[in-house]
DNA sequence: GTAGTTTATAGATAACCATCTATGAATAGG
DNA sequence: CCTATTCATAGATGGTTATCTATAAACTAC
């Protein structure tokens, strides 16, 4: 009998057959990812979690953060294009609500 | 009585003492779910933890993931440097495990 | 020591991104 | 229509980063 290693005391042969992850699933996930991993969007979603509804709108928040209404706007963006935000518009404010289902799809990605 | 309703209806007054995720554990997170949130870096873990033993060194994974062995090895030292793997030097190879303690506290987070 | 193998580092480059200012679009109330 | 408020968009800028080539460093075997 051969053990993988004996055989690979000089040279490097990885396991055959080990697949790696299919290039466009981790795109994918890593566009979900990517999303979340900005400390200001964190705060973001921290503080919509934390506020009563579980909704705020773009003026609740930049002044906690302290930055301008552009920016919160982009982040807003960033946050809805990857489906963790919903926007819902009421009269001149648009809320902005946490999808959960979304939200937790990430905690099973890490179980 | 005055609810917030009435009080706001042209004008935004965000709710008082919401205070916002503190930055800096904001940052230390982001860079967490950073080294994370990148296609290559997710095939590399998603490898490592279906592989026998749950490790990998660094020739084992640049033929499946079609790069360079310098970029491989760039992102073996992002994962390193946030506590993600644990490198240990096996002679000639580096074997990489994953720390399964710090990926079970990414799930946490979005619970 | 010499040769071969694996990993790390240095430097360069192109792409991406978070932020700002300035401005436009949408809505509400006279 | 005019004004005020909220949100979105455009453009600019400085910083970060994923990748490569070239080279060095660490280790093994002879």
């Amino acid at each position: 009998m051969v053990t993988r290693v004996q055989l690979d005391i000089s040279q490097c042969a990885p396991a055959p057959g080990v697949e790696p992850m299919a290039r466009t699933k981790a795109t994918e996930i890593a566009g979900l990812l990517k999303a979340v991993a900005d400390p200001t969007r964190l705060q973001i979603l921290a503080m919509i979690n934390q506020g009563e509804n579980s909704s705020a709108c773009t003026c609740d928040l930049t002044g906690p953060l302290g930055l301008s209404q552009p920016t919160i706007s982009h982040h807003m963006k960033k946050l809805t294009e990857v489906g963790l935000l919903s926007a819902e518009r009421k009269g001149t404010w648009v809320h902005y609500t946490v999808n959960k289902d979304l939200w937790s799809q990430i905690a099973e990605l890490f179980e």
